[in-house]
DNA sequence: CTGTTAGCGCCTTCAT
DNA sequence: ATGAAGGCGCTAACAG
C-alpha cells in the first residue's frame, strides 16, 4: 500500500515525471492524443493521487486556510463557520477550525501552528490582546480577516454587525410597546460588540427620552448575576422589559424568571440580542436580535479569498463592513394583556 | 518579507543546516554548549519558523487530522467538533472540519481532498452509501474512526448512543407516567441511529405492554408532517405522549401545538432525543435524551490518536464502542394536573 | 560534536 | 511534443 507517486505514474506510461506534471496541470495544448490517453489510463490502473503536501511546498500555496474563533458552541460562530466553509468549499479551498475560547495565549499559539502549516490566510474572531500578532501577520503581508471583533488602527477587512443600529431599533421596538424602564444585562464590557451594544443602549436610551437606572443595569460575569437579578425582580423595582446582550446573558434570566415565576411574568418583555434556537416556541415566543450570520461569514470568507488570490491585502477604501441586524419581534416583548 | 529557512539560520549561526535541524528536534545529547546558544539566539534574531509543510513531506506526517460531519449545524455535531478539537490541540494535532452535508458525493469528495492532503487519519459520520470508500481507506491501512452511525462489516471503530437502551428507559419513564398511547414522529429511516430508535421503540412498546398505533407513527420527510400532526392531534386520536427520534424532528410538533393550542396541552407529553437548548426554559421544560457530545468527541479522538501513533490500526476485541444517553427528565413527561 | 549528502514528491524553465 | 535537471525546506543516515 505505498503510495504511488508521478514517477510510478511516468514510469506506467513510459513517460517522463514532467509530462504527467503536464497532464496534471491542464497543459494540454501541445500533448500527443496517445500520450494523454497512457497517462490516464496509467492513473486510472494505479489510482494516482497527487500529494497536495509535495505540491503547496513547490508552489508555496496550501489552498487551505485557517479560522481561528471565539468558541465553536455559540450558534452563531457554527453558522459563520458553516457558510466560511461552504464558500471556500466551493472555491478549492480547505478550511481548519480553531477555538481560542477567547484565550489570546490559545490564539497566538493557534496563529502560529497555522502559519508553520502555511495556511495562505486568516479568518479571526480577535480576543482583546493580541494586537502585536495581528501587527506582524500584516507586516508579513498574510491575508486576514476580522469578524464580529473590531480591533483599532489596524488595516484589516473587519466584519461585524452594525450593534448601535440594532440596539436603536430594539429600543424603540420596545418604546413603542409602552416599556418605560429597561434592565440590561450583558457580560463583562471586554470586547467590542458588548460595549457597542452597551454604548448603543445608553445613548438610545437618551435619544428615546427613557431615563437610565443604573441599578436596572448588569455588566458582569453572568454566574454572579443571580443578586441583580433578585433585586431588579423584587417589589418596587421590576422593570417593563429587561434586555439581554447576548443569547448567553439571556439563560440566567429564563433561568431565574422559570425558577421564580414559573415562567414570563405577564408584564415583563424579553429582547436578546442573537438569534435562540427554538425562540418562537417559547411562551411566549421570544424576541431577539438576529445576527446575519450566513452572509456574514460568507462576506468573510469571500474577501479573504479575494485577497489571497490578488496575492495580498487589496487596498480598500473602507476595512470595515458593517451589517444589519434583524429584529425578529415575537410575543415576549408585544404588548399583552398588560394594559 | 521573505521567508527565513533553516538554511538562513543555519548561515546566521554560522554552522550547518543539519545542526540546526537537530537542535529543533531536541537532540541535543552531543551538542556544543555554545553552538546550543548560537543558534537559539539567530533563530530569535530572524524570527524563524519551520516550514511544517516541508517537514510533512519529509516525514509523511502532518499532524492533521481529517473529520466530516454530517452537518455542523447541528449542536451534538458542534459539541462533538469541539471535543475532537480540544484533545486533538492537547495532543498537538490540527483538525480540518468538513461538512458533507449528508451528501454521499460530498463526502467522497472531502476523503479524496484529504488524503491528497496527506491527513494522518478521518473520524467520519459516514452516509449510508459509500462503503467502497471506506473499504478502500482501510484498505490503504489509513486510520479511521466512525461516529454516530453504524456501517455494518467493517473493522472500523465505531462509536455511537446505545440507542435502543436509551429508547428503553424512555418508553419506561413515559409508561410510568401514565402514559398509554404513544406517537412517534421521525425523519426517514435511512441512517442507523433513526432504524434504531424507531426499532427500538418498536421492541419496547411490545416489552412494556403498549399497544403500537400505526397511525401514530410518522418515519417520513418533516417536511411533509403537517397532515400527520393534524390527524393525530385532532379529537378521537389525541395520543397520551408524542416520542421526537431527534432534535429536528421536534420542530414541526412545536410549531404545530404553538400555532393550534398557543402552548403545549396540558394532557400531552413530550420527549425528544437530543438534547435541546435552553429545553428547561420550556413551558413546560422539555424532557430529552442527551448523548454525551464530549465524551464521545474526546473518545473518537482519542481513538483515532492511538491508531495514528501506533502506525495503523490495531486488532480491538470488539469495534463498536456504545455511549449511554441521559434522560433528562423535565416537566413535559411527568403527570401533571392530568390526571 | 558537526558537516555532507541524498532525498521526500512535485513543478518549472530550458533544451531537444 | 517531450525530457532533463534543479530546487522548494526540511530530515536522516553516514562520515569526519
Amino acid at each position: 500500500m505505498k503510495k504511488v507517486t508521478l514517477q510510478d505514474v511516468a514510469d506506467h506510461a513510459a513517460v517522463s515525471k514532467s509530462t504527467v506534471s503536464q497532464y496534471l496541470n491542464g497543459r494540454y495544448t501541445y500533448m500527443g492524443e496517445q500520450t494523454k490517453r497512457r497517462i490516464e489510463e496509467s492513473i486510472r490502473t494505479l489510482q494516482y493521487q497527487p500529494n497536495a503536501i509535495a505540491r503547496s511546498l513547490k508552489q508555496k500555496k496550501t489552498t487551505t486556510i485557517g479560522v481561528i474563533m471565539a468558541n465553536i458552541l455559540h450558534r452563531v460562530s457554527t453558522q459563520t463557520s458553516r457558510a466560511i466553509e461552504d464558500f471556500c468549499h466551493a472555491k478549492g479551498y480547505h478550511v481548519i477550525l480553531c477555538n481560542a475560547d477567547d484565550d489570546s495565549e490559545k490564539e497566538k499559539q493557534y496563529i502560529e501552528m497555522l502559519k508553520a502549516k502555511q495556511v495562505d490566510g486568516f479568518i479571526i474572531y480577535p480576543t482583546a490582546s493580541n494586537e502585536e500578532m495581528y501587527k506582524s501577520l500584516l507586516d508579513e503581508k498574510y491575508p486576514v480577516v476580522f469578524l464580529d471583533r473590531k480591533v483599532k488602527a489596524l488595516s484589516i477587512p473587519t466584519l461585524t454587525l452594525r450593534n448601535e443600529e440594532a440596539m436603536d431599533w430594539a429600543i424603540e421596538h420596545l418604546k413603542n410597546q409602552g416599556n418605560e424602564s429597561i434592565a440590561y444585562i450583558s457580560s463583562p464590557l471586554t470586547i467590542s460588540p458588548r460595549t457597542e451594544r452597551y454604548d448603543g443602549f445608553l445613548s438610545s436610551m437618551k435619544r428615546h427620552g427613557l431615563t437610565i437606572q443604573q441599578d436596572l443595569i448588569y455588566t458582569d460575569k453572568l454566574s454572579d448575576s443571580t443578586s441583580f437579578l433578585k433585586k431588579i425582580f423584587s417589589p418596587g423595582h421590576f422593570p417593563d422589559a429587561i434586555l439581554s446582550s447576548n443569547d448567553r446573558s439571556l439563560v440566567p434570566v429564563l433561568d431565574y424568571l422559570k425558577k421564580t415565576f414559573k415562567g414570563v411574568p405577564e408584564h415583563l418583555s424579553i429582547l436578546t440580542f442573537d438569534e435562540v434556537e427554538y425562540a418562537e416556541f417559547f411562551q411566549p415566543s421570544i424576541t431577539t436580535v438576529e445576527q446575519p450570520a450566513f452572509e456574514m461569514g460568507t462576506k468573510a470568507a469571500e474577501l479573504l479569498i479575494d485577497q489571497i488570490d490578488h496575492d495580498g491585502l487589496q487596498h480598500l477604501d473602507d476595512y470595515y463592513f458593517g451589517f444589519q441586524g434583524k429584529l425578529n419581534i415575537r410575543e415576549s416583548s408585544l404588548k399583552r394583556g398588560r394594559d
